[in-house]
Formats: C-alpha cells, sequence, structure tokens
DNA sequence: GAAAATCCAGAACACGTTTTCCTTGATGAA
DNA sequence: TTCATCAAGGAAAACGTGTTCTGGATTTTC
C-alpha cells in the first residue's frame, strides 16, 4: 500500500526512535526513575520531533481515575447555573481535570441517563447545581457528589449555597445607614423559597424601619412597575424599597421615574443579583448583591477535589454575598 | 483484613458469578457472537445482581474511540454560546457522547492548554465556538472539528452559521408587507461584522424605503434611545425603525414613549436575537429575528457526528433565523 | 583483583474491555 | 464409520500507559 494509515504516535514510537523500551521512554517524559541525564534528553527529543502526546485514557485505566468531573445542571439555560458552570470549570482546570456537561432539562429520566453515563465513564465526582434554593433529593451513585445552589436534603452531603440572609441584610444596612427610616420591600413568588429568605431577612434587620408587609409577586420588571403604585397608595412616606431581585428593582425605577418621584433622592431601591444587563441599564443603575456565583463555581469544584483527593467536607457552606452600590442608592 | 475493599464490580466478577470467562460474558452483554439464550440470560442476570456498569474507559482503550467530543468557547458566559452548547450537547447525548467544556476565556495561551488536553483525551471531535460572527483562525489538530458562530478562516473547514443577511431581509419585508415606507436603521459598531452584514441587507432589501444611513452605534439600550433623537431630527417622518439587536430595539422604544410616539402606530419597531429578557420585557414586546442558536447547536453536532463517521461536509453552512412578530409591529 | 555497591534500562504486569482465533463436542451426511 | 459442518464458549491478544521487579553493567571499595 501506498498509503499508510496515520496514527498519532505512541509511546512506542517515542522509545522505538529514542532506541530505548516503552518503559523507558515513560520514565523519562514523567521524571521519575533512574535513568542517565542524556537518555532523559534523547527522550525528550524523540518524543517532540513526533509530536507526542500522552494517551490519558491509558493513564487513567492504570491510574484508576480519570481526571474528569460531572456536572449535572437541572437547567443550565438559567443565569444562575453558568457563573457556577464557569467558576468551577475554571477551578478544576487548573487541576488538569476535565467537565462534561450534562443538562437534564429538569428531566428526571434524563437524569438518570446521565447519572448512568457519568458512573460507567468512572467520573472522579459529581457537581449538582440546580436553579432554585430549594433543597433537592441527593443522587445515588459510589462517587464524591458536591451540591451547588441547590442543597441535598441530605445535611450530611456537601452542600455549597448562598447566604441570602446576609445579602439581604446587607442592604438594608447600607439603606439604614444612608440614613433610609421606611423600608419597603418587593419580591418574588412566596412559594419561592429565596423570595422568602429576602423577605424574612429584610424585616428582620430593618426592625421598626419596615413598613407595611413583604409585597409577594413574579420575579419581573412588570410585577415591580405595579408594586410601586400599590407601595406608594399604601405607604406614602416610604423612602427605600429593596427587591428581591434587580428585574423587579428595574421595574420599580421605570414606575418611580414615570411617577416623578427621584431615584434616589425621593425613594432609594436596591436590587438583587446583580444581573448586569438589568443592573447597569436601569435608570439608574442599581445597587445590588451579588451572589458571586463564579466564587461559588470555583469554592464547589475545590471541595469537590479535596473529597476525590480523600479529605470531604460534609455538610452545608453558605457563602455570602457582596453589596455593590451604584447610583440607585447613593445618586450622582 | 476485616475490611475488604469495595470495588465496582467490572465484567471479570459478571463473569466469575455466571460461571463463564470475561469473553463470553462480553458476547452476552453485547449481544454478539453465538451463545445459548440460556447463557446470556445468566449472564445478565448475574451483571443486574452485581449492579454492574461496563466501565467505558476499557471500551474506549479498545475500541480506540473515546464518545467524548470538546466544546471550545471564547466565552461561554456570552449569551450566543449557552445556546449553542445546549443544543449540541442534546444532540450529542442522544449519540451517547458526552461533552467536555472548555471556556478560552478568549486568552490564546488557555486555548492551547485546552486543546492538548482534549488531543490527549483523544476527543473524537471538537467544536469550535465564539461571540462574534467574524471568522477566526482555525486550530490545528488531528481531529474532526466544526466550527460554530464563529466560521473558521478556512473555507475548507466545517462552520455553522447564522444568515444575518436573511434575517435582516425578513424583519424588512414584515414591514413593508405591513405598508411601513420610510424605513431607518440602528444597530451597533460598524467594527462589529454582524451590524455591517445587517445594515448592508436592510438597506439592500429596503430599496428606496429606506430613509437616511445606518446608525451605527454601540450594542446597548442607552445607544438605541440616544438614536431616536437623532432620527426623528433628521428623518421626521420615518415611519418605521429595524434595530440590530434587541437591546438598542428596547431603548428605542423607550425613548418613543417619553416622546409621546406610540409604537406601532406612529413607527412599527423590530429588533434582533429573541433575547426573551429585552424582547418580552419591552414595552411594546418586540418583533424580532430569533437566530435560532440552539438549532444551529444542534446542526453543528449532528455535522461533527458525520465528521466522526467518516462522512465531512466541508465548507460553511448558513442557517435562517426565524422572524417573531409582536406588539412592536403588530399592536394589540 | 575480587566483592560489593550503585546505576541503568528492559521485561513483565496491571487496568477493563472487545475481538480474533481456537478448541471442544455434537450433529448430520456420505 | 468417518468426515465435514456448526454451535458454544474459552484463551489470548490488543488498546496505551504507569509501576514494579529483575538482571546486567559499571563503578567503588578493600
Amino acid at each position: 500500500m501506498a498509503s499508510r494509515i496515520i496514527r498519532t504516535p505512541g509511546i512506542k514510537d517515542v522509545a522505538a526512535l529514542a532506541g530505548v523500551s516503552a518503559s523507558t521512554a515513560s520514565k523519562a517524559l514523567n521524571d521519575v526513575g533512574q535513568l542517565r541525564a542524556e537518555t532523559r534528553e534523547r527522550v525528550r527529543r524523540a518524543a517532540e520531533q513526533l509530536g507526542f502526546t500522552p494517551d490519558s485514557r491509558g493513564r487513567a485505566l492504570s491510574s484508576g481515575r480519570s481526571f474528569t468531573v460531572g456536572l449535572i445542571t437541572t437547567d443550565s439555560s438559567g443565569r444562575f447555573s453558568i457563573p457556577i458552570m464557569l467558576g468551577a470549570e475554571d477551578a478544576l482546570s487548573a487541576g488538569e481535570m476535565a467537565l462534561v456537561l450534562c443538562d437534564t432539562r429538569d428531566d428526571p429520566l434524563r437524569e438518570q441517563h446521565y447519572l448512568k453515563s457519568l458512573v460507567s465513564r468512572r467520573v472522579d465526582g459529581i457537581i449538582v447545581t440546580g436553579r432554585r434554593v430549594e433543597p433537592r433529593e441527593p443522587i445515588d451513585v459510589p462517587i464524591p457528589v458536591v451540591y451547588a445552589f441547590s442543597p441535598s436534603t441530605d445535611p450530611e452531603d456537601t452542600s455549597v449555597l448562598v447566604d441570602d440572609h446576609a445579602g439581604a441584610a446587607s442592604a438594608v444596612r447600607h439603606l439604614r445607614s444612608l440614613g433610609r427610616e421606611r423600608i419597603a420591600h418587593v419580591t418574588g413568588p412566596e412559594s419561592h423559597l429565596s423570595a422568602q429568605i429576602r423577605a424574612a431577612s429584610t424585616m428582620g434587620s430593618a426592625g421598626t424601619a419596615f413598613v407595611g408587609d413583604p409585597l409577594y409577586g413574579e420575579w419581573s420588571e412588570r410585577w415591580g412597575r405595579h408594586a410601586v403604585d400599590v407601595l406608594l397608595r399604601t405607604q406614602p412616606k416610604l423612602d427605600a424599597i429593596t427587591c428581591g431581585s434587580d428585574q423587579i428593582a428595574r421595574g420599580v425605577c421605570d414606575r418611580l421615574r414615570e411617577l416623578g418621584r427621584s431615584v434616589p433622592d425621593d425613594i432609594a431601591v436596591t436590587g438583587y443579583d446583580n444581573w448586569s444587563v438589568m443592573a447597569l441599564a436601569s435608570r439608574p443603575p442599581l445597587t445590588t448583591v451579588d451572589m458571586e456565583l463564579e466564587e461559588l463555581g470555583r469554592r464547589t469544584a475545590n471541595l469537590l477535589l479535596d473529597a476525590i483527593a480523600g479529605s470531604p467536607h460534609p455538610g452545608p457552606v453558605e457563602l455570602p454575598g457582596r453589596l455593590i452600590t451604584r447610583e440607585s442608592t447613593l445618586g450622582t
């Protein structure tokens, strides 16, 4: 045959070119065993000349590890999962680990399918994340698992979650430090745990400075606009509105402006999420709480790496958010 | 030792339990070779009893394939890459392929690192995507590659891209079918190829119905608002504005409303991207062009699967977008 | 100069599966 | 009866690496 099959070179090819055995070549390239420096160098040159890249499948097989972790997300289209994913990927790639993406689309059947696939790939660990902070059923696999954002219902599992309590409190503290004394709260559906937590924390930390009841609605600008009408009717003297999301806060700002109320001179507004497309496009730009989800993803990945290395940290970890101050409370 | 090391069962364990050899067990589970039905059944039961999951690393090694593809994205935080990712993942998981995620953060060094890692993992193929439609340097690997969204500069490479020409034209056609005769165009930076293409196509298909020059600016609501002021000064009689993005279109709508102009009665507005958080939250909701990026991702993955199977389809493929009509052109 | 210590490299094996080849026994036909 | 055919299943090789063991060669020491 004139056309030879082109094969990516293996360690045997490198060894042959360097005139040594395969095992010697392996030792040379991995800097182990006792070899003459001259031999090492010769093997190295041969490897470079052939463009040798070690086949990690071989390594995986013999080491018993796959250097891969799975990421199971119930909806990666959500804007919460994505920064978590990126943070995790960032932390993992530093450890030479690859991340395989599994989007279950909230379908238990797909989740089972992916779990089987990941187990069959002998993944070193699994990260489970979702779009809601409500606890979820743990998954049952013989592999280290860390939950991000959506904790496991089992308190012995490792879960990394956002501290919405602290986040909401920091917004209130900020407003009070600016002298605001009549604070209202507008947020999403009461059925959402995050709405409940943020509302409770807001009321708790505002104390007597809290006016009326938390207004539960939906996570939308429309609701934010509508809530302003309700609030101004019932609480005409309020001087600050904390919102459960940036979308709501943006709607609030829009409506206040339409009514001729100045933000923040008349009424200060805070959001939640630091979703840049909302927080920065709002007029005025929003003071808001950044959940630092990318950091959460990194943290999750590092906890998983620890668990893989044999030192698990059982139990939940809460990460505080960070308050980002902008014109909606500070003015220009 | 009282504590035995718990090992996930291998095919040898299954074989031992069923009283056959490993090779027979493999044949039984894979439905190949000639075996008595009774034997097959016995092996199957043994496998089930032990909870046997085949180690895909072994299969990968012996089959020469890894059943894994890499996805290289220059920024997966961008809202373009994500639907592409999801579509690709969807199409691949149907073929039992896993997708490993590599976010280069637009850093050539990281890209090199990831490429080496993917090659070393003997990935079956690679998808390359980016956030801009500008062509990019091809990557040099001995593996099938398909480019999505950002095509390769090499026309022989397989690239799947959006047909912005057709998309912009469909918006104009829609406006003209509604009787609009004085159409302006507001878009992003002239340095962006997608802005250029959309502008050229808009002018071309509008013909004499196009007024003035395309207004280049930035991809922001603020620019949309500002552009309205410019347009109304120079083209007081225009009856439609097509925008290069939903963000711009939302800004346009906001400013028109502030000036007391009715959308769409006085001036119809179209966006681009069908970015729901903009298109639906806009007042009124936007008629816009959906690039159908998830479908693009699926298409990309299927082309890659073909290439892996040995039937590559060289050259670029353009996918038409889909016009989504809403109140910003139709009214209520 | 011989024994011991040291150094170096190759052989063999492990990892888990698939696949190819081979053996055994049975059946049927000549 | 003998040979060819075929079903059934086992043995071994292959995939590509890392690790351990072993033995030969060289140097050191007395």
